[in-house]
DNA sequence: TGAAATGTTGGGGCG
DNA sequence: ACGCCCCAACATTTC
């Protein structure tokens, strides 16, 4: 072919980009594309911190692209009538892009291959995003995984891909003219307001390249422990970076598994393997929204449907504020609303607390961390919330209930995190800073809000509110 | 990738 | 010396 579109989505990078590196040995000239759609704007489901990190990744992007000589071309409006204009006024005879799992994008590329066939434009759509598809893993009766543990073992027999090289630079000539248009990326000014400038994760192709090699030549080895405790720098951080695309997952098993191979304790190797699993949940969270989309809208087990959830409006803000007087999940809340960031530990422990101390449905909270994360992921969030809620996949069984107390002495055992996001909390003792209310010096002396609900209360009512659903299944 | 309730054991205080 | 009680420490069961 002579010239194509690589039409970039959650893959803002040019190195490890499976759809990008087979435009270029496929065709003569790549032009790099991005559509600013409707959606890329915030909203329920997109807060200023995940949309500030896209716009930086995008223009990084644009710079890594310049700096090679290529051009990207930015427009506005809806990818199925903007990608067959775009292509006939280049000339392009396909486009390239990788796949997406989600229902409603699967559903929009339907609307793109539709429009670029009618164009008489290919449009070809590779896997890049994940190791292995849906359909690619499956149990012994063609059917797919609804365990995590079997799935995982299914992951492993299988080899690891190489990652896909980086894109070269063209020869001048294929450069698109300086007269095609290009729309302005989207600033500070116009659209984010003052949030922009402080999103705390480093955004761009290098920033995660740069993150991935201090991960893997330290805290990697000690994930197993250090992964639980909110205070310690000891997880990778590359969510929101694979969330956009900003780093290729086979780039991040290649490093992982020469770092496995340069341990030297049988513990440090198996933090490698801890951390690997993590990677695997998150294809499984993908293969699970894809072949059981019904859980986008409601629990993957159906009776849980059934499920009598409270909608006290008060303890919903309480929540979201950091006011609930758990001064672990304060903090967590604290810091997800002031950084788009949240450690994998506190996400468990305030979607426990949401859903069963609270007794509010999951989806409330589903909805709010779509709003604030910067990884935030439809499949990994979804299956997150009914991991907790004990709702869906391979879910913590409903009883499996975290006592907020505890979870925070276990976690944050000297109170580092909560004096870090609680500063009413500042001066109390490590002893205490879990249970405030227990300590007579500092009732009356700081300013931190009684416990909303009371946890030893609550758990026998969510017991409850479980058992009703159960009886009412097996009568 | 639990926590609470309940059961069991054994040491020590004490009459 | 002995039985009794308390309770920590640990184990098992239950939610």
């Amino acid at each position: 072919m002579k010239r194509v579109i690589h039409w970039f989505r959650r893959d803002l990078r040019i190195t490890d980009n499976t759809a990008l590196s087979e435009a270029t040995r496929r065709a003569e000239q790549v032009i790099p594309v991005f559509i600013l759609e409707d959606a890329f704007r915030t909203g329920p489901d997109m807060g200023a911190a995940r949309l500030a990190f896209l716009l930086q990744s995008l223009e990084s992007l644009r710079e890594n692209l310049a700096e090679l000589g290529h051009r990207l071309i930015v427009r506005r409006g809806k990818s199925p009538e903007v990608l067959p204009r775009l292509c006939a006024e280049l000339g392009a005879e396909a486009v390239f892009a990788n796949k997406r799992y989600e229902p409603y994008a699967e559903a929009r590329d339907q609307r793109v291959f539709n429009a670029l066939n009618a164009a008489g434009v290919g449009f070809e759509l590779l896997k890049d995003a994940v190791v292995w598809e849906e359909q690619e893993i499956l149990t012994q009766a063609g059917k797919p995984f609804t365990v995590y543990t079997p799935y995982s073992k299914a992951w492993k027999l299988k080899p690891i891909p190489a990652p896909r090289g980086k894109l070269r630079k063209p020869s001048t000539t294929q450069l698109p003219a300086a007269s095609i248009r290009s729309e302005p990326l989207p600033t500070d000014a116009d659209e984010l307001g003052h949030v922009l400038k402080q999103a705390s994760t480093p955004a761009g192709e290098r920033a995660a390249l740069e993150r991935l090699g201090t991960f893997m030549r330290g805290p990697v080895y000690e994930y197993g422990a250090n992964r639980n405790l909110p205070a310690v720098d000891g997880t990778s951080l590359l969510s929101p970076h694979l969330r956009c695309g900003t780093i290729g997952i086979r780039t991040i098993l290649a490093a992982l598994t020469k770092a496995r191979e340069a341990a030297n304790t049988p513990a440090q190797r198996q933090s490698c393997e801890v951390y690997l699993n993590e990677l695997i949940w998150r294809e499984f969270y993908l293969q699970v929204l894809h072949n059981f989309p019904h859980v986008t809208k409601g629990a993957f087990r159906p009776e849980y449907d059934q499920l009598q959830w409270s909608d006290n409006q008060e303890h919903l803000d309480a929540w979201s504020a950091g006011m609930t007087g758990y001064p672990i999940v304060d903090a967590a809340m604290r810091c997800l609303n002031a950084t788009g960031n949240l450690h994998n530990r506190l996400r468990m422990i305030v979607a426990m607390f949401l859903t069963k101390d609270l007794l509010i449905h999951w989806q409330w909270g589903e909805r709010y961390f779509m709003q604030q994360l910067v990884d935030g992921d439809l499949a990994a969030n979804n299956g997150g919330w009914q991991w907790s809620a004990g709702t869906g996949t391979d879910a913590a069984p409903y009883f499996r209930i975290f006592n907020p107390v505890s979870q925070g002495e276990k976690f944050d055992p000297q109170g580092e995190f909560v004096r870090r996001w609680v500063p009413e909390l500042e001066s109390l003792p490590g002893d205490v800073i879990h249970r405030p209310w227990e300590d007579p010096l500092s009732l009356g002396r700081i300013s931190y809000p009684p416990r909303i609900v009371r946890h030893e209360e609550q758990r026998p009512k969510c017991l409850a509110m479980f058992g009703a659903v159960k009886k009412s299944v097996r009568p």
